[in-house]
DNA sequence: ATTTATACGGAGGGTGCCTCCGTTTAGCAA
DNA sequence: TTGCTAAACGGAGGCACCCTCCGTATAAAT
């Protein structure tokens, strides 16, 4: 990669530079504050930048986003080498993984967004799962009343293990894949005869 | 709640009903088709209806969501009670164990957008994940060293650790709690003199 | 001082959000 | 059946955001 061809390159024009370094800051700010969904005409506003040239420098929202946690990271590592000259060592540890929660923070916005969307009322999520737990129970009855399954795993088990199975998936088309390991674990719960 | 008071109340309008139908069948199919982020335009355009009528029915995009969900839960639990009269048990759990992932699928929506935001390249993950490991060896080599605190838990151990603290908060203001759960857990890092 | 490659800014066209209100219609009663 | 009216409908309208495009400004090079 780099630059090579003959062919002298001008240098990158000092306005740009200290653009993309605002725009990186600002959205630090914004991002960290709990909103990715936060527009990102209002971090070019506070950059102080058109919106424009946000987007020559990040192209989508995700390069800002990259870009941003990727600054995080570089300024931790940093920190962690400033602290070990400065600081008796246990201190410096524990310095350091307080900073360390300010990075998480970037990311944790997004999370957030989720369980807002995820959340409802906690009403419903008992109801829920009140009605999962019947259900599930109700067919796990009669199956270990036919004496064909074991009798060891309570309805609540049951249930963790499915939603764990489906979310340890990653994204795409993940449903072929949870199907087949509901089947497999079915079978595990088969009694074996002899 | 209900209806009281003497004063006899109209039946609700029959085309109300309808269009409530409508929309939370067509939110289904949308959602579940992985966009909890779709527009709810759509959703009017898909129903046939105004999109008034769908800001009547559900005021908010999670009043939506909530309906959508609750009414899956509801199928499931119905679903469960007539496989129980028409089939084998083992193959009556193993049927209503796959219907489930299609409720999942709903919730699922939400968990790609997320992941899409999380993800990056995966490139920048590895870069991010060294340079804390690194940073972290750093500082807990120099305490170990000085004999202050214990000298068997890796980088990787205690990243992992930190994460865990982090991402088992809840949404809302998380990160007083993040850091007095970190003292402690450097504090049990100390190795106690005598 | 002049040239020119680069970068800037923001107008513009498109979409989605949500509200508001004039119009339509289902239920009821005479 | 007809008329009345509460209830529900639909979509225009105002606002915010998304992203692109291109005329203008300017830093670097000569």
């Amino acid at each position: 990669m780099e630059q090579e061809h003959g062919k002298a390159t001008r240098r990158v024009r000092a306005d740009s530079i200290r653009n993309r370094e605002r725009l990186l800051e600002a959205a630090t700010e914004i991002f960290s504050a709990g909103g990715t969904q936060a527009s990102l005409e209002a971090v070019a506003r506070k950059a102080g930048v058109g919106i424009g040239t946000l987007y020559r420098h990040f192209p989508t929202r995700e390069a800002l986003f990259e870009a941003v946690y990727r600054h995080e990271v570089d300024l931790l590592g940093e920190l962690a080498e400033q602290l070990a000259l400065n600081n008796e060592p246990v201190e410096a540890l524990k310095k350091w993984l307080q900073a360390n929660v300010r990075l998480v923070a970037t990311k944790k916005g997004m999370i957030e967004a989720l369980q807002l969307a995820t959340v409802g009322s906690s009403e419903l999520k008992v109801y829920s799962y009140d009605r999962m737990i019947n259900a599930i129970g109700l067919l796990l009855d009669r199956a270990v009343k036919a004496g064909a399954i074991r009798d060891d795993v309570p309805p609540e088990d049951l249930l963790r293990t499915l939603v764990g199975i489906y979310y340890s998936q990653g994204p795409g088309d993940w449903q072929p894949v949870a199907l087949r390991m509901v089947d497999v674990f079915v079978d595990g719960l088969r009694l074996r005869q002899g």
